[in-house]
DNA sequence: AATAATGTTGACTTTTTTAGTAGGGTATAG
DNA sequence: CTATACCCTACTAAAAAAGTCAACATTATT
């Protein structure tokens, strides 16, 4: 019942984005990778999976990075798992994406519908919470980001 | 956001064991690798875990198998989860059994937060649902079921 | 126009986890 | 005694996840 490390690193950098948004500044790969922690190539991909899903956009060139498409509190956190997960289904005998079932037993499956309650409960805890929500939480609880934001905005300038 | 075979073949083979709880009778892997077509080695593992976490007993010998330690009303999804997955908690800055944080960031990260909340939702969802649920509504669904355990138990005598 | 900072892409490698096998045990009903 | 169960410890193959590499395209700045 977990989660890959591409779905919270893609949080984690998504919040960080969400708290420039007003700013309209594009955000780097760099800055990014070296902020949480994570490797620039892998956050690229990442970033990729998110430029496909529509949640970001990019921008090219030297001050280049991403920004978000839309308002930080009107992308879900589930909408990003979902982009970078493909699913939030416990068990495989189905998929979100396609209302298909794949396992031959799920019609005669009383254990089905547990995982299909466990999604729903999953999707409503994940829609509940905003990259806007986030992002005021990140900087309630780190003093210091307000500050590296600023820093970095300011060599873009 | 996924489960591992074992808890779903866990859970699957378990609901055998709940509608056959009253009479008394083991069930053995033999049967439950039949009747829920799952490979029978790899069963005997998921039941040793099982047994671990005294979710079932075991009687050896010809006419043995597998019982529930506990009447199935009192045995929730969420414990054959955590006595097979381990854990029900989405991402891996934290475990379930120990209160011990892995991830250095998880006091200033935000989105640990959302992860656990998730976590308490999968946990509530699973806890809602009893074996004895499952049992009942395995028999609604399948007709055929509950003749098969009667040959099964027939055999047995 | 040159440069350097960025994103773009696809293929590649390594590591970890999952799922399952193999093959030897031990207990016990009949 | 023997067949039928559970018991246990490895081992292995396949898949997925995590991460790396290299070559390229775009663009702000000078």
């Amino acid at each position: 019942m977990k989660l890959t490390t591409r779905s919270s690193y893609g949080v984690r950098a998504l919040v960080n984005l969400a708290i420039m948004y007003d700013d309209g500044f594009p955000v780097s790969i760099k800055y990014l990778s070296k902020e949480e922690a994570i490797s620039s190539v892998y956050l690229e991909q990442i970033f990729n999976l998110l430029k496909k899903q529509g949640i970001v956009k990019s921008v090219r060139g030297p001050k280049g990075g991403y920004t978000l498409t839309k308002d930080p509190c009107q992308i879900s956190v589930y909408e990003v798992v979902i982009a970078l997960e493909g699913r939030v289904s416990p068990a495989r005998c189905f998929s979100d994406k396609k209302e298909m079932t794949v396992c031959k037993r799920a019609g005669r499956c009383a254990s089905k519908e547990v995982w299909d309650e466990v999604a729903r409960h999953i999707k409503g805890a994940l829609e509940n919470f905003s990259l806007k929500d986030l992002a005021k939480r990140a900087l309630q609880i780190d003093p210091e980001k307000r500050e590296k934001v600023t820093v970095y905005e300011k060599s873009l300038s």
